[in-house]
DNA sequence: GACAATAATTTTGAATTCATAATTCAATTC
DNA sequence: GAATTGAATTATGAATTCAAAATTATTGTC
């Protein structure tokens, strides 16, 4: 793997150029990415000298980064022995998702009375998108635009606590939700959802919007557990 | 202010001396008690230099510590310019209640499912306890065994996700809750909730259980937001 | 060849050092 | 006297250094 530059996307030509995140933000930033894209196994030891040839940096930014990934519990520190990729068991997924489901519930109510007309329609296009790629069984592209949606009325919500709170914990199942294969069944059920939750918010049905998100993710639950626990490959 | 001991309560004598927690957690959870005192008022910034002479450690577990804290949302890093103790505004306080009702909605739900009988019997305990304070007009009393009741329902959740996510929100609300002047009318309705929600948790109903809790929440937002903001004396 | 003891290496924890950016404050100008 | 410039000071960002712990390799023994 080459080595990576964390200077990219300072968000383009912005005047007097805007002091950039410190350095061990945007390590922390690369580093939940190898994990969420599984670069990073579950279970993993994460050597310190490897990341910091990786990332370019010296071991105190990266370190205060791990310091950051571990309060989000994407990895465990152990004392002496640096850090490990945290596993979480089934049951403690399980745990999550009546935690999301919430989440999101409280999401779609915000948005149905926060959102811009604009943030709603760009969502209804959103979804228009879903079907697209459900219709050309590009389960990747699927998958990027359902997040994107998620994100959208999370955004639509005006809820900064609830979008990182949101954040966080999606994080820890995301990688059990990707390899989560849905059958074709589901897969419909689920876009279904999705234009229901569209027309809802569109008519800032605010108790219905809330309702819907909360039980579209409870329905994912079901599905992720049964998935087979492979993982990517690893780093190197 | 004195320095501090950061080694004080490891737990006991445990066999073979578990591997205490790396410092720069350590650090973390003391800092975070300063803030959470008010020792630290919002909006302060924070000197690295005096810190580390209080707590007796160098920059490096400071500043990892800060990144903790930061990731909290507890403090925001300015680059090159340090961090400065965050201050909610009223709005993004009464966005945090929806959030915090319906974590404690989901702990009362799991708690009422999962609790072993001699959780529940503590936590009927601590209620009896409550409106003892309460009589004795003991408002710090009552504030603390209030809390240890929220904290004892998390735990009986037995979702580790669920009580850390709702200890790191409950945390920015916490100064602004302290500071609530609780009416004697609203003190009194607080308590008879709380003793309803001990009596629903023992008959292990979890709906009503669950919309209890969820409720009791919502009903301190107002109680908080009409709070006069005057913050705890500094630092030194 | 299996095992235990111990020496060498690697890895981590934390302090220190160095470079750079921000702040302060006096000197200067208008 | 207010505003502005620029040097001196201070604080922060990040690399390096040093010490301690853990891991690995080596040797010796049975």
């Amino acid at each position: 793997m080459r080595a990576q530059n964390l200077d990219l996307d300072d968000g383009g030509a912005e005047q007097l150029s805007l002091s950039r995140p410190v350095l061990a933000v945007r390590v922390a930033d690369a580093l939940r990415e190898l994990i969420l894209e599984g670069k990073l196994a579950g279970g993993e030891k994460i050597r310190e000298k490897e990341l910091t040839e990786l990332f370019g940096v010296s071991r105190t930014p990266l370190r205060e980064a791990m310091k950051i990934l571990a309060s989000e519990g994407l990895i465990e520190l152990i004392p002496n022995r640096g850090a490990v990729v945290s596993e979480p068991t089934a049951s403690e997924l399980a745990d999550a998702f009546p935690i999301l489901a919430a989440l999101e519930g409280i999401a779609g109510a915000q948005a149905a009375e926060r959102a811009s007309d604009e943030e709603i329609a760009e969502i209804c296009r959103l979804t228009e998108n879903l079907r697209t790629s459900l219709e050309a069984h590009d389960r990747p592209g699927y998958f990027e635009i359902n997040q994107a949606i998620h994100n959208a009325i999370l955004a639509a919500s005006r809820n900064e606590t609830l979008r990182r709170t949101h954040a966080t914990i999606a994080r820890q199942v995301h990688r059990a939700r990707y390899q989560a294969n849905l059958s074709r069944d589901r897969w419909e059920k689920a876009l279904s959802e999705h234009e229901q939750i569209a027309e809802a918010l569109s008519r800032r049905d605010v108790e219905r919007t809330s309702r819907l998100l909360s039980d579209h993710m409870m329905a994912k639950l079901s599905t992720v557990l049964q998935a087979p626990n492979r993982d990517a490959q690893p780093l190197a």
